[in-house]
DNA sequence: CACTTGACCTGTCCGC
DNA sequence: TGCGGACAGGTCAAGT
């Protein structure tokens, strides 16, 4: 599932309705979705208060007042979900994925003291939580590696030639979702940003000009900044910590477009497979270059 | 080393 | 309908 505006969205929501919650227990059934011992559950989890919510690309870190932190990657079909007083069987029936939780695909469900809960969905069980020391959170090898985030004001044109720099005989494609180039960039975001700077995904890196690289940024920044404000993309599975779905995909240019015009020179979009993933370009506007 | 290809899982869709 | 295979928004580990 999700990307950097569909974390971007559940953060959000979970800054509205968990913070401030003092969780009283947890259950899971999966133990790779949350493999913390209960030793550390009872002394860090439990009785503790959720006191802030935020985002590393696409990693979700809940601080708690234990001064450990609950920290998620919903890989493909990870969801938060919250039902609490307020929205009780889901506000917005037709406009959400979930009504009725626990599901089949519920992993962890987190209580909290006013009766109130979170659920971690995760259909194909790829997703995760850690609890550990808030100040180790840095520390995980994978956010260490993290490239710039593009919503940052570290994120320049010079930066971003930079970065690429890292992979220079791949193509652009593979470069982008390579999270240690730029943080945060998914499947769905790669094919709409490179689509509007006119790029093939197959070009190789080391060939782009500054011009086109300086193009492409922009086009990063305005897709991903587009989709927050759409609440992400809802292409099966997600939703955002109220349920709710997001409209992003109904403004995609070429995402899962295959076989329709290219809104911009009227060509037939085509799917093809690029850094091993499903891949959607417009033969017409968007040159190979080698 | 740099880069590409499976594996991790469940569910759905498509062709025979 | 049934069944096999391909595929799905991400990241690792293991290959070349």
């Amino acid at each position: 599932m999700p990307e950097l505006p569909e974390v971007e969205t559940v953060v959000t929501g979970l800054n509205k309705l968990v913070v401030g919650k003092i969780i009283d227990h947890v259950d899971f059934d999966w133990p790779k979705s949350f493999p913390n011992s209960d030793e550390e559950i009872r002394s860090y989890l439990v009785g503790s208060e959720i006191v802030n919510v935020k985002r590393r690309a696409k990693v979700i870190i809940m601080e708690l007042s234990s001064k450990y932190s609950l920290v998620a990657h919903l890989k493909m079909t990870g969801q938060f979900v919250f039902r609490g007083r307020t929205n009780w069987g889901a506000g917005h029936p037709n406009d959400s994925l979930v009504s009725k939780l626990p599901d089949k695909s519920t992993r962890v469900t987190f209580t909290f003291s006013d009766n109130s809960k979170l659920f971690f969905n995760d259909q194909r069980k790829f997703g995760w939580i850690r609890l550990l020391p808030t100040s180790e959170v840095a520390n995980i090898d994978f956010i260490k590696k993290l490239g710039p985030e593009p919503l940052s004001s570290d994120f320049t044109h010079n930066e971003f030639r930079k970065q690429l720099q890292k992979r220079p005989n791949t193509n652009i494609k593979a470069a982008l979702l390579d999270q240690s180039v730029i943080a945060g960039i998914g499947n769905i975001y790669a094919d709409e940003s490179l689509w509007g700077a006119r790029i093939h995904p197959q070009s190789v890196v080391k060939s782009l000009t500054t011009a086109q690289t300086n193009k492409l940024h922009n086009e990063i920044v305005e897709v991903l900044k587009l989709s927050i404000e759409k609440g992400g993309s809802t292409d099966r599975n997600y939703v955002d910590a109220e349920g709710k779905k997001g409209s992003y995909l109904k403004f995609a240019n070429v995402f899962r477009r295959e076989n329709q015009e290219c809104p911009r020179c009227g060509a037939t979009i085509v799917k093809i497979r690029v850094a091993g993933r499903g891949t959607h370009v417009c033969p017409m506007c968007q040159r190979i270059k080698k």
